[in-house]
DNA sequence: CCCGTTATGTTCATGTATGTATAAAACACA
DNA sequence: TGTGTTTTATACATACATGAACATAACGGG
């Protein structure tokens, strides 16, 4: 019963997410966004509650179809050095395949609102936050399992390597041969003694 | 002769940078500004043709300031990886001291507009460009004076350099301690061979 | 002390942006 | 064929944004 939608819900927020990933997140006003959907703006607030709502679903399903995904997705019996050097190296493949040359959503999101807007701020804070503890936690378990040494600083690694993933996602914005985004990724996790030989 | 102007152009340049570090570009409307700064748009237009022009000099004056412009001063008979290793310290200690967390001015624009804007995202993309160019000359001074293996790959290293530095000041924002921001920093360049011991 | 010059103030025209309020439309089921 | 429910359409109010046009104000030299 009652009327039917005339737009895919899922559609349009997978549409939101591009358009937010490519020109950022204040350049795509409900008027913007609810004119590129085809639909009113009317529409657009019956469906979801607020701009910043929609931004909550756009985080949700870029963070489900990122490459560090897999990150998320780990248990401790994998190599880790091997997990982060094809994880990196899927990050630059990515970057370098994007034609609109977009670099990362959640980065680019933090860059421009961590300073600006009080809710999604410490929203894509925690995002990048999460990240760093994570790749920490799978450092551990290398040096659980005995893949790496037992005296590195496991902290200071798991946020180099963090800090690795950011610069590339912004780097690759600029530099737009998969190459040299590999050339960076693999010099740095050398140096980190990361990088597992495929 | 002829009618003095109410406010100090250089003072207005210099507030626009510290407000477009913070808000970024498209956030601060010319009506903004104007605004903030106590001045009509009337007198705005008047003193820069445009926004753009506005944010040509609101550049050059924030790279005549930043902690990366010893780099550009640096000459060959210097020890570069000192260099490499004073800057990036100063790099972590001016972004920890700001207490508004605003990264890098470049580098938060240059992911607000290399996709969006035709005269400012090519001058953003070749101003990192060319300090990623600008570190490669600085190893290829260090590799003539032998003070790095003849061996490395200096394109990769001067890369993964840059890939630092942006990454760090994107960190910045989230990561508040000095002293974490030195750990990657640190941590990074020790993996590269490039850190000097103080 | 008038006049050219430049800065500033004011107004106009046009378009964007947000949120709400109210009306109309399209469906399913009783 | 109503009738309730939900989507969609229209309209309204308010504010922001840009850029140009025109008028006014303040200065110094002739």
């Amino acid at each position: 019963m009652a009327r039917p939608s005339k737009f895919n819900r899922e559609e349009a927020v997978e549409f939101a997410m591009n358009e937010i990933w490519r020109e950022g997140y204040e350049a795509n006003s409900v008027k913007a966004l609810s004119e590129k959907l085809g639909i009113t703006r009317s529409s657009f607030y019956n469906a979801f509650d607020s701009r910043q709502a929609l931004f909550g679903e756009v985080l949700a399903l870029y963070a489900s179809q990122t490459p560090d995904r897999a990150l998320a997705e780990a248990t401790p019996d994998m190599s880790i050095k091997k997990l982060l050097s094809d994880t990196l190296r899927m990050v630059c493949k990515n970057s370098s395949d994007d034609p609109q040359a977009r670099g990362c959503l959640a980065v680019n999101c933090a860059a421009e609102l961590c300073n600006t807007n009080d809710q999604l701020g410490p929203l894509l804070e925690g995002a990048l936050l999460g990240s760093a503890a994570r790749i920490e936690t799978l450092l551990d378990w290398a040096v659980a399992s005995g893949e790496i040494k037992a005296d590195v600083n496991t902290h200071a690694l798991a946020l180099s390597v963090q800090n690795l993933i950011v610069g590339l996602t912004v780097m690759s914005k600029i530099v737009r041969k998969e190459s040299d985004l590999w050339l960076v990724a693999r010099t740095t996790l050398q140096g980190l003694d990361l990088l597992a030989e495929t």
